[in-house]
DNA sequence: GTTTGCGTTAGAGCGTGCTCTAACGTCTAG
DNA sequence: CTAGACGTTAGAGCACGCTCTAACGCAAAC
C-alpha cells in the first residue's frame, strides 16, 4: 500500500471524509489516484495541499477564493494573482488578529470583573 | 430628540439596521425604548451593549451563546455562569489567535516564495 | 456463502446568520 | 395636499459550508 486512505487524510487535516470528498468534487483538489477498486490513496503533496486549505479554511478565506487560487496553481501560472490572492487573505488575518486581540482584553476585563464580583458575594464560605 | 435612531445605531456598531432589528426581535436585547409614533431610540447603554456584542460576533461567538448570556445577564445573577461563558469564549479566541498567527507565517512565507519568484520570471523589463 | 467493515457516488438536506420583501405609517418639505 | 424620506412589521428567502443519505461494491473474516 502506498499513500494515505481518506480517513487517514481526514485525521491528518482536521476535516471530515465528507468534506474531502467534497473539496476533491468541487475542484479543490485535482483528482486523487485510486486503488484497482477505486479506492483513494491520498500522496504526501496531496495532504500537504489539503493542510495549506484547511488552514486558509480556518483562517476565514472563503471556498470561494480557494478556489480561485486552487485554479492558478493548477493552471502553472498567474503566480501575480496569487500574490494578489494570499496578500488579500494575509490583511484579512492581521485585521482578524487585531480584532481578536481587542476583544481578549475586554474579555479579560469582564473576566475579572465577575470573579471579583462572586467573590465577594460569597466570603469565605470554607468550600471553596 | 435623545438617544441614536436605528441608522445612528447601526453605523457606530458596525451591523446593519436589519440585523439591529433582528438581534432585538429574537432577545439578545431587551426592546429598545420608543419615541411617540414608534421609532426606536437606542440609549447609549443600549450601544454599549450592542458592541459588546458585535465583538463577541466577530470573534467567533455563537449567536446562540450570546443569547444565553444576555439571559444570565438580563436575569440579574447567574455570575458563575456568566464568567464560564466568558472564560470559554476567551480560550476559543486564543486559539483562533494562535492558529492565525501560524497561518500569518505561512502566508508571509508562501509570499516571499512568490515575490522571489515573479521578480526571477520578469527580470528588469523597465514596465516597473 | 454470508457477514462485517470500509469506501464510493450523486444529490438532498441542514444549521447559521443574516438579508430582503411588501405593505404600511408618520413626519417634513415644497 | 402631495411627494419623499425614513422607519416599522412578520415572515420569506438566501449564501455558505458542509453533512447526511441511500444504494452500491469490494475484500477479508468467519
Amino acid at each position: 500500500m502506498s499513500g494515505w486512505t481518506t480517513r487517514e487524510t481526514a485525521e491528518k487535516c482536521g476535516l471530515s471524509m465528507h468534506t474531502l470528498r467534497w473539496y476533491e468534487r468541487i475542484g479543490l483538489l485535482d483528482p486523487v489516484a485510486r486503488t484497482a477498486d477505486g479506492r483513494r490513496r491520498y500522496t504526501d503533496a496531496d495532504v500537504d495541499w489539503i493542510l495549506l486549505l484547511s488552514r486558509l479554511r480556518a483562517t476565514g478565506m472563503p471556498v470561494r477564493d480557494m478556489l480561485q487560487y486552487a485554479e492558478l496553481v493548477r493552471s502553472g501560472a498567474g503566480e501575480q494573482e496569487r500574490l494578489a490572492l494570499l496578500e488579500g487573505h494575509r490583511e484579512h488575518v492581521r485585521q482578524a488578529l487585531h480584532q481578536q486581540q481587542e476583544c481578549l482584553e475586554l474579555l479579560d476585563h469582564k473576566i475579572a470583573t465577575y470573579q471579583r464580583r462572586v467573590r465577594a458575594a460569597r466570603p469565605a464560605t470554607g468550600q471553596d
